[in-house]
DNA sequence: ATATAAGTTAAAGTTTACTTTAAGTCAAGC
DNA sequence: GCTTGACTTAAAGTAAACTTTAACTTATAT
């Protein structure tokens, strides 16, 4: 199977010019050409899908260039690729780590403004949380009286 | 407790000037004045720590500020800031989810090199994993073959 | 044959989120 | 009284990642 460079960004969710973007800056090296256009093959949508998750962690495009130039300098730089991905893992770990606070967070929000809808206002929210002992506490987060807003 | 604008960038590790441009933007509000100086007190850390996870999840600066300005309008804004919440929370669910696929992928890389690395060339890799079913099966993450660089 | 649709490049433009600069204010220490 | 250091504002500058534009090529359908 081969692809026209506006299925692939179809496929990919992105805008033409941006895998052409991708491709003047080394992150889609050996896409072959047929009168001067581009065609994806299935191996390219093996890398796509990689550099679709290095987008996803948010590396940045020079750091992807980095690492696809390493890949073409063949097996001499393998170790130096391995530390690179070993790098980003720990960075994906950190990021979800962060991820889960925050979405604590909104959890806590979300039973704040839920509470205030209920009694109509946001002040009933404090005296609330200043209240809950006498509660049921589950149904209060833990983390109730970090508010502000 | 009340703190300068330079000891609250240190703790929240970020440039003085940054919380300026927040300030602009209408990310701080009701932040108190002496001598035209800003000066931080323990209510502003509650929703500077709620600003800074919105930022970690990639809010807009254009959407934190739609929601600090509903804040502002009290109890007549309640369901809308609660559904901006619930919005967010599935949008941190999802951004989670796709970093949980991002982890397999890296995982993946990181056996791919590390089998590399061992036998000395990528080439080898490919060979093993055609072979796989002579191995002991779980050497090799599940999505293996997926691989390219 | 010719119009249309989809591709091409190089270069300029846009957006977002800061960051830096320049010029000025102000309280504290010498 | 004067320097120093930390703050202030408004405005200009920067960096990253696209996105748009303009001029051009090429395969396909009429």
């Amino acid at each position: 199977m081969s692809y026209s460079i506006q299925e692939v960004a179809d496929m990919m969710n992105v805008n033409a010019s941006t895998l052409r973007y991708y491709d003047a800056e080394g992150l889609l090296p050996d896409i072959k050409r047929v009168n001067g256009k581009r065609v994806f093959e299935d191996k390219d949508f093996k890398w796509l899908r990689v550099l679709n998750c290095m987008k996803n962690i948010h590396m940045p495009v020079k750091k992807i260039r980095e690492y696809v130039a390493l890949a073409q300098q063949g097996d001499a730089t393998l170790q130096k690729r391995y530390d690179m991905i070993l790098e980003q893992k720990k960075n994906i770990e950190d990021q979800i780590k962060e991820l889960q606070n925050c979405y604590k967070e909104f959890e806590y929000k979300e039973w704040y403004y839920k509470t205030a809808l209920a009694a109509g206002t946001e002040k009933a929210v404090e005296n609330i949380a200043l209240e809950a002992p006498t509660l049921e506490i589950d149904q209060i987060p833990e983390n109730y009286g970090k508010g502000g807003f």
